[in-house]
Order: structure tokens, then sequence, then C-alpha cells
DNA sequence: TATTTGTTCGGACGTCCGTTCTAATTATAT
DNA sequence: ATATAATTAGAACGGACGTCCGAACAAATA
């Protein structure tokens, strides 16, 4: 019935959206299947149910995140019609992010924390990797000759790879700085640097 | 006696130096204290002895990383007399560390996760970014000139922090990603770029 | 030697964890 | 209505955890 088959839906989606709640305020380590079962009202048993396990919950969760952020990204490149600003609204997301969705860069955080011990994490955030640089990689177009003006034999995922990690860098500080202002300016110096 | 103090300092030395082996390796959700006990065969009360408890301990091994590579970071850059050069020779000790010392940035990415939740780890964290920031900056000389020859309103610290941050992120990736040898090209092109 | 002080040890406590199992309930199909 | 499958709830399992305690031991003092 259609009832029964959207509360489904309902009950595997509240696990979800309650798992990355109790992820991005407490992290991986420090939330419980029993936390999370809590927190969405639904038995215990629900979460291996629907997702199996812990990693399998939590992949699912990053899984999520993955898709809707590089959408997003690709949407706003797409809609900057001047090749040359690419990059600089691409900073501009990146400082929307700080600003407006802390909860997510400390998710990714933490995630990247523990993909250095758990291998399908290492292989998914590896994957996510890829696919922002080679985002900036095709967005480089200006850029990349610019700096190949003074410098030759560096490749465009070299460059994008810099970039990303400047910008990924940059938001670590400022997430868990003392002051965030001030490295904050930072992000705004990149994107100065970069147009 | 003497021989008792330095067995007491082999003891609490033993413990400290298997933790940063253990932490390094696995990670501080991954490691227990019986696991740093067994692996320094002592008893595991004695951990609680010298250390008072897990946080205390994986703090103080974080410390002595500190002082060691704060001073050796320091003892680099004196040591080279051109001016201009003092942060090219600092990039290239950043890619010393990922060549040969991974244990250390591995154990520096899980601290810097750990941060996020335990409030004495993010003092500390932000202590040591500090530190390293402000020995950038001490250390820019002629590459802030030439960045503000193009673009004026952003302090040395700015800089310092973006510079810091670009090495740090794209660290974590040449850590973390599949392609590591494509990765460290980055590093490589930053020292060509703030030279 | 007797006493005090600093170490070391093994063990136990209570708690929380991820996972699994079973029984009950609900929906679907015959 | 009855049988079959899907879904739910709750309890229980075995294990690991950080911490704590009291006894044993060694060293230093007097």
């Amino acid at each position: 019935m259609m009832q029964q088959k959207t509360e489904k839906e309902n009950t595997s989606e509240k696990i979800l959206t309650t798992a990355f709640e109790c992820l991005s305020a407490n992290g991986y380590a420090n939330v419980s299947m029993r936390n999370i079962a809590d927190g969405a009202g639904v038995a215990l048993s629900q979460l291996a149910y629907y997702y199996r396990n812990k990693e399998k919950l939590f992949s699912e969760v990053i899984n999520r995140m993955m898709d809707q952020y590089l959408n997003e990204i690709e949407a706003t490149l797409k809609s900057t019609v001047d090749e040359k600003e690419r990059i600089t609204s691409l900073v501009r997301y990146f400082k929307d992010l700080n600003r407006n969705n802390p909860k997510l860069l400390r998710l990714f955080i933490d995630f990247t924390a523990q993909a250095l011990w758990i291998p399908s994490f290492r292989q998914q955030l590896d994957h996510l990797f890829n696919a922002i640089t080679e985002i900036i990689r095709k967005n480089l177009s200006g850029n990349a000759a610019a700096i190949n003006k003074s410098l030759h034999g560096y490749s465009d995922k070299s460059i994008a790879t810099l970039i990303f990690g400047a910008l990924f860098g940059t938001s670590i500080q400022i997430i868990l700085g003392s002051d965030q202002d001030s490295a904050f300016e930072s992000l705004n110096l990149a994107e100065n640097l970069l147009y």
C-alpha cells in the first residue's frame, strides 16, 4: 500500500538525517547506533535493517552529502558565464560553506580522519578528492595559463590539487582556530589571488 | 638513587614512545590503554599512574611532537641565510615530512579531527596553528612584498595562514589520495610559486 | 633494622558498544 | 480468510573500554 511504502521511506530517511545531525555534532567515534536510533525515534534494530552496520550508515550519509554538494558546485560554476570568474565563484562557494554550513565541514574533516584507518572510507574520500580537483581543473582556463607563464612543467591537475588543498587546509584552520575572522581573511586573499 | 630514577624515566618514556607508535598507526579512537600497556610491556595501571588518563596521555604525545618539530623548523629556517629562500626551505621541510615521516602527519591529522570534539585538544591544536603561522609570517620578507604588489589590505598573518593551509591541505591529499606522486607534485609547485 | 616513600602489578567494577536473535505485528497476495 | 512475506520492537550477547583499588615490591631515609 502507498501508506506503508512512504512510512518505510520516512523511517530510513529519518535515520539518515538523524545520523547526519549526530555525526556532524559529535563525530563518528562519539556517536553510537543507540544515539541515532533514539534521535530518530526508531528501534535500534532498524538501523541494521536498513543500513547493515555503523560503517555503511556513515558511508551512506557521506554519499548523500557528496552527491548534493558536488552537484551544487557544478551548478554554481555553470551559472558563471565569465570563464575567468569560475574559480573565483568556487572560492566563494567555499566561503559560504565556512560561514553557513560548518556542520558539513566538520563532518568532512571527521570523515577525512576516519579515512586514515578505515579502507572503505579512504576509497570514498579519494573519490571525493578526485571529483573536486577534476572540477577545479576543468575550470582553470585563464588561471593555469597565468601560472604557466612563469612556471613550466606543472600539470593542470597539480594546480587544481594545490588550490583545493589551500581551500581545505584554510577551512580547517577557520573551523578549529580561535580567531576565525582572521583566518577567514585568507579565503578572501585566495579569491583575489586566483582572479 | 640514580638507578631508580632512570628506571622510572624509562617506564614513563617507554609508555610515551609506545603511545606514539600505536596512535600514529591506528588513531586515537582505535587505540586502547591496554594496547599501549601491552606494547610497552608494563601494567595497565602504570598508564594512569604517569599520565592520569587517555586524553592526557595523547596530549603529552602531541606536546612532545610539537616541541620537537617546531624547533626543527626554526633551526632549519635560521640556517637558511638567504631570506628569500626561507619560505622555500619551509616547503621543503613539509615535503620531507610527507616523504619520510608520514606517521607524524597521520598523527597530526587524526589529532586535528579529535580537536573538533575535545576542547583541550582544540586549544592545543590552536596553539600549534598559531606557532606555525607565526613562524611563516616572520619569514615572509620578500614574498609578502610580492603579493602586496598586486593586492593590498591583506595582513602578513592572512598570507601565512593561507600558505600553511595550502601545505596542510595538500599533505592530507598526499597521505590519503590514491596517486600520491601526482599530489606530491603540488608541493613542488608550491615551492616554485613561493620563490 | 625499621619506617616511610615512591613504583609496579594484577584484577575487578560498572558502563557502553555494535551486532544478532526471536517473537510480534503489519501488509500483500492467494 | 488464510498463508506468505515484510517490517518492527525489544531484549540479550559477548566483548572492549577507561578507570580505580589494594596489595606487593623496591628504594631511600633515619
